[in-house]
DNA sequence: CGGGTTTGCGAGCGGTGCTCTCATAATAGC
DNA sequence: GCTATTATGAGAGCACCGCTCGCAAACCCG
């Protein structure tokens, strides 16, 4: 009954898109993305190795789609985690979880955070629908940044000398003020690098206690960013 | 002639070892490191691609290899340029010097930088080999906060409040300060953060001129780290 | 119902990492 | 110096990979 008529073909494609995916999800965090096999996702789902391309193009259309999955799934959890700041006016505090719940997010999928922000593969180029979905967390950022500075303060720092792309200080961050979105940029690349090096090893003989290193650099940011008043 | 004699193979061993080893840093600054052939790296020096396992016993093993001189490369690279700052004490030009290197050996080598600062081999924990190499370039930077604080003025921040390994602020940043040092250990990250996301793409739709970017972070952690007088 | 399209399957191609066996060349011991 | 041992290379082969092709069954639409 129902379904708009001429549908049972399409939705069993689309019920088989979603299972492919979901396979492909669970392959990706056991094994990580340089051994997730389309052969293997293809056993999981129940189909011959060569029937899966009716679905999936290629492995690398396979990795793109995962890609742009996580992205949405980070972006949605940072979100969440934003919006869970029941006092919205302590940028904070909301800045604190925006943080938090990068790193929580990354040591929650280990695998799927290295393919987003490891190593891109060698002859891969992102396609068009990776940069939206890539930008949610960014925004997220942003946003504090604007709701912040925006017409309370006048610019600071010499246009151009920050190295920003210009459409940007003058849009996302319209109001923020050269220097200070310099700032906020550099914020931004030093949570993920901090990630990263955490999640990747590099802590190994530095940091003993990675809840709390990770929370004073927070602290560290809040300062140099300029979110209390 | 000469050769201290039984070692017409032994030298052949070595040779053919260098040639190896060679022909597989081509293949990996040429594809990278997922797209590195154990095959192919025979074909290079001319073998049977079963011979080439006399020498390697594994692609891991090849992997770990160029690791550990790629390490020892990136850390020569920074020690060079840290070297060639004639004013010893100018301790802000050192440090700017290290950076530069830093980013410019990875813009350099940048499937190498991906090896050893990307996404780690999933299944692969670093051997005792690769730790010792993947120090230098902590090194000279901890060494430049032990130049300026050590002895010179009293420790800063609560013991154990770092997250920081307590025999890392005991020995290598002795006399530094826990505060002082989990701000270094931040700056570490966070430099290698910057390079990340610069060379895997992240900056694409920010950052217009990456070497200003880079100079403006720099101004910015030689101010939090205290460098200056 | 019949014709056209979509879907799944199996076989197969060239590639991979890696393991055997076998012949040959260099060494070491007597 | 001859022999027994060891180190080295080659080749075949295994299981897996990504991916393509042709064919048969299932499905949709007029």
């Amino acid at each position: 009954m129902a379904s708009t008529a001429a549908t049972v073909r399409a939705d069993a494609r689309h019920a088989m898109s979603e299972a492919i995916l979901d396979a492909a999800r669970r392959q990706l965090a056991e094994v990580g993305a340089p051994a997730l096999s389309v052969r293997a996702v293809a056993r999981e789902v129940g189909m011959a190795s060569s029937a899966i391309y009716r679905y999936v193009s290629s492995r690398d259309e396979l990795l793109t789609m995962l890609i742009v999955d996580g992205y949405d799934r980070l972006g949605e959890s940072v979100e969440a985690a934003d919006r869970a700041v029941v006092d919205r006016e302590d940028l904070v505090a909301r800045f604190r979880a925006i943080g938090r719940s990068i790193r929580a997010w990354a040591i929650a999928n280990p695998h799927l955070y290295a393919l987003l922000y490891g190593s891109p593969v060698p002859g891969y180029v992102a396609p068009e629908t990776t940069v939206a979905p890539a930008t949610r967390v960014s925004l997220a950022l942003a946003t504090l940044l604007r709701e912040r500075f925006s017409g309370v303060s006048e610019d600071v720092g010499v246009p151009g000398a920050s190295g920003l792309q210009a459409e940007l200080v003058a849009t996302i961050l319209h109001g923020v003020g050269e220097e200070r979105a310099r700032r906020g940029v550099e914020i931004w690349a030093e949570i993920f690098g901090l990630v990263s090096f955490e999640l990747f090893g590099h802590f190994v003989g530095s940091v003993a206690d990675g809840d709390r290193f990770f929370e004073a650099s927070l602290d560290d940011m809040v300062k140099r960013i300029g979110l209390l008043d």
